[in-house]
DNA sequence: ATAAACTCTATAACAACTATAGAGTCAATC
DNA sequence: GATTGACTCTATAGTTGTTATAGAGTTTAT
């Protein structure tokens, strides 16, 4: 049984974001040394690492429940986890698409002024004062 | 003179985000009513949607505080301006790659399970609990 | 006994809003 | 002139996923 440092030195989870997902109800309350210090064992370094592992794919906490309450009802079917990943995805590719768009406008405005103006001939303020980025 | 209610309609910010704004610091604090009801002219349209315009390029309140300084001040030289965009442009870059190599690893996980099998057997969480994605 | 390193809880900060409560203002209607 | 409804005011809390802090208690080593 480790305590909270050495969980956190081997997940790569801060403390603090440790027992935040204990809060949050991501991982179930841990047990308590007589000195009410948490003591996890092997199989919570497995579900932090899961967790951590779905953090770095974006997926949101309550999301990340829900993937963990499907894993503890292996009867289920498993067509929910593909339709929140699919949605997942959707809203991934939707945020690159916007992205993208903006860094166009971004780099049209910024070829619009040149260093060692003034501010007062600087086509970026300029353009950022009329309305829609397009027409400038 | 508009109230807060009619700039919200022209601009298209909410009224709370206009109130914000003002605390913030971005637009000056309004004129007041007898009644004690903020008052605007056309010039505060002006600056809000020169504020929405630098907001819909994902512009952060603080560098948008910049930006309207250096407006003011019509002297200066621009290249703060050229410096500011140019760290904004890579940011946004940075993110669109992030998301792409995300976007990359979401669908190889979505490939590994099909509908219609129960979750013991759903390749999306088993893949989720082997730690690497790429090696999954 | 004491110091260092660790842990505990509770709370605030971050960004950029959004939402709410409770009170005040204003114009129009009865 | 009282009331209704639409609007506005301030102040405060909530959103998301942490990170940071304060003040106290625990454990380990000296």
């Amino acid at each position: 049984m480790m305590k909270i440092g050495e969980l956190s030195k081997v997940t790569g989870c801060s403390v603090q974001t440790i027992r935040h997902y204990e809060k949050e109800q991501l991982i179930a309350s841990a047990e308590r040394s007589e000195g009410n210090f948490r003591l996890y064992d092997e199989a919570a370094v497995e579900q932090l690492l899961f967790i951590k592992h779905c953090r770095s794919l974006d997926l949101s906490l309550p999301e990340i429940r829900q993937l963990l309450a499907l894993n503890r009802s292996p009867g289920a079917q498993c067509d929910d986890v593909n339709r929140m990943m699919d949605r997942h995805i959707e809203q991934v590719e939707a945020r690159i698409q916007e992205l993208t768009r903006l860094n166009e406008q971004l780099r049209m405005l910024r070829r619009s002024c040149s260093n060692r103006r003034t501010v007062e001939q600087c086509g970026i303020l300029r353009n950022l004062s009329a309305t829609p980025v397009s027409s400038g």
